[in-house]
DNA sequence: TTGTAGGCGTTATCAA
DNA sequence: TTGATAACGCCTACAA
């Protein structure tokens, strides 16, 4: 490895002198600096990142941790989170290989988790006295014994209720929620089928049923972990088998309302006419189909960005907010008729 | 930052004790180690990695650069990938912003490109003087101008002709080939298409074209850049216009393979009885359809843990293979029919 | 069995 | 304007 004492000798001159030419600072002569600037060419020297590191104390480097960004939501926020690492000189990567270990000695100023409940497991697995900067993302009713992990939470009852709101004032009356979950058992209760709970059993009372499509006989083994996509295509079979009149339905996310608007496209039933679908997340994706889709958006982008620089303020060592959070908006497509 | 001299003090020893102590070699007396463990119990005092990197001139991170990670294949290649770093003591990252400048000064041992042609994009990027080892995955055909970079590849071309050869053993005369690219016109001709031409040209002489599902005219907008699920649905949608008369059907890949699946269970066609289908990949998710997907199986497994191998023989000094092959092999599921 | 000292590749400080 | 020198935190001969 040649260091920057290869190039003194090299250049005649010492080592600090070409610290000093290397990065600008301090003064060195006009004729020494070039004689510097040669032999670095000629030897291919470059700086050891790895010194710089230990003196600064900083890598400049950020992890993503989950255990999956194969689906449109978190492949978007880890790309819009690189993005804006990059602009602040610092580089993101993702890993889904956790161990305690090599977590520990990992050569990363800090770490952001994919969600609270993720974001909890690796609070307990790193133990209280590990310190890293973390951050989670969260999307409604965040974990409470969240310990010194700050949150940058989009509340998805929020997106429901904004959703259900906007479709009321477009004229309908009868929506469905559609889910790839099981609506009433599971486990951990999305914040999104309780907002439709909330708003929607008061007013359809004994037949509130009918309005859900959910996954409850999830009878065909899933071919992927989570295929949104195709789970919203079976869900639009049985949305029709539960033929409840509905004229719009709301779905747990986009990629599911992608796979609706498929199926519904192959069964020649037109969007919106025919009926009206409402995503939930505003991915990127939705603008490239036809229809164009309408969603609720969950603010990627500003997420993406409180998550990186809430992160930079713990490594920075500037003032930290714990709890950070964005309302969703809505994103007029044209997969809603107005009745 | 509580370093091994604060420790030491507190303790009550040197600074090379607790050295000697944390990392269990050399010797410590037993009373004087149990006060070092305490004081490292009491200050949370934990090593910097850094100072060990810059010492033995290792980070144990390794990083994977492709554009999408998020098709199963790569998304596979990956995680098996991870799983080979991890057993070899190494952390495997992912990225996908790449900037000269931050790459240049990563801290990695070393970095893995998803396929030869971004692998020749790199590395003009890094240019000659630059030196990371580098190993990249490659599938047929390898780019020539690939200097100091090693590859793996497993030959698709040969995939294809070892399906052909499948399909024809289990009785099938006529053998149509699907794919999501312009087949006659694609600028990167892929060795699928090359192998199926070279295969079958001959056979079916002017009527070769029929036997082509291709995708040239590419009316629809793609919802997502390369969707081979979707692409694999309409797949079987042009298959069944042009109307050849073939009794099975070569895929580009798994992933579309199965999105032709799931076309024709819509349809009411049944798979293998009706027409047999083969993909070529051999990803993990064809086990989890009905019918089991038959495919021609690139052993992903074998090429993830050669790329790793590979990159660490090129990081701890060893003599490294430039060119490593593996051959695709038969990976027979319930999708094809003997007639 | 212990502690001192030198080195890993840099950069910042300070005296020359 | 320059070049020793002392850090950064750790490890390991080697001397005690």
């Amino acid at each position: 490895m040649i260091t920057r004492e290869d190039v003194a000798k090299r250049a005649g001159v010492s080592v600090s002198a070409v610290s000093r030419a290397m990065n600008g600072r301090g003064y060195v002569a006009k004729d020494k600096k070039e004689a510097i600037y040669k032999a670095v060419e000629e030897l291919g020297y470059r700086p050891n990142p790895l010194s710089n590191s230990l003196k600064n104390r900083q890598t400049y480097q950020l992890c993503f941790f989950g255990s999956d960004i194969y689906n449109s939501f978190y492949k978007e926020l880890f790309n819009k989170m690189s993005d804006y690492a990059m602009d602040r000189g610092y580089t993101l990567f993702y890993f889904s290989n956790f161990s305690v270990d090599r977590v520990k000695t990992m050569l990363m100023d800090g770490m952001i988790v994919e969600n609270d409940s993720v974001a909890e497991e690796v609070q307990a697995l790193l133990g209280e006295s590990f310190y890293m900067p973390i951050v989670t993302a969260s999307y409604g009713v965040p974990v409470k014994n969240l310990k010194r992990i700050p949150y940058v939470d989009v509340d998805t009852y929020d997106a429901v209720e904004l959703g259900l709101a906007y479709l009321k004032e477009m004229g309908h009356k009868k929506i469905a929620f559609a889910t790839l979950y099981d609506f009433f058992h599971d486990s951990r209760l999305h914040p999104r089928h309780v907002a439709f709970g909330n708003q929607m059993k008061p007013v359809y009372g004994k037949q509130f049923r009918d309005y859900v499509i959910d996954n409850a006989r999830n009878t065909r083994p899933a071919f992927a972990r989570e295929n949104f996509f195709e789970e919203g295509m079976s869900g639009a079979d049985r949305f029709l088998e539960q033929n409840c009149g509905a004229t719009a339905i709301i779905c747990f996310n986009d990629e599911f309302a992608l796979g609706m608007l498929r199926r519904f496209e192959q069964l020649n039933i037109r969007v919106p006419e025919d009926i009206s679908i409402l995503g939930i997340d505003g991915i990127e994706n939705r603008k490239y189909v036809t229809p164009f889709l309408s969603s609720v958006s969950l603010n990627i982008g500003e997420q993406a960005e409180c998550c990186v620089s809430t992160l930079l303020d713990m490594i920075e060592g500037r003032k930290v907010n714990y709890f950070n959070s964005f309302k969703p908006y809505l994103s007029e497509g044209n997969s809603v008729k107005k009745l």
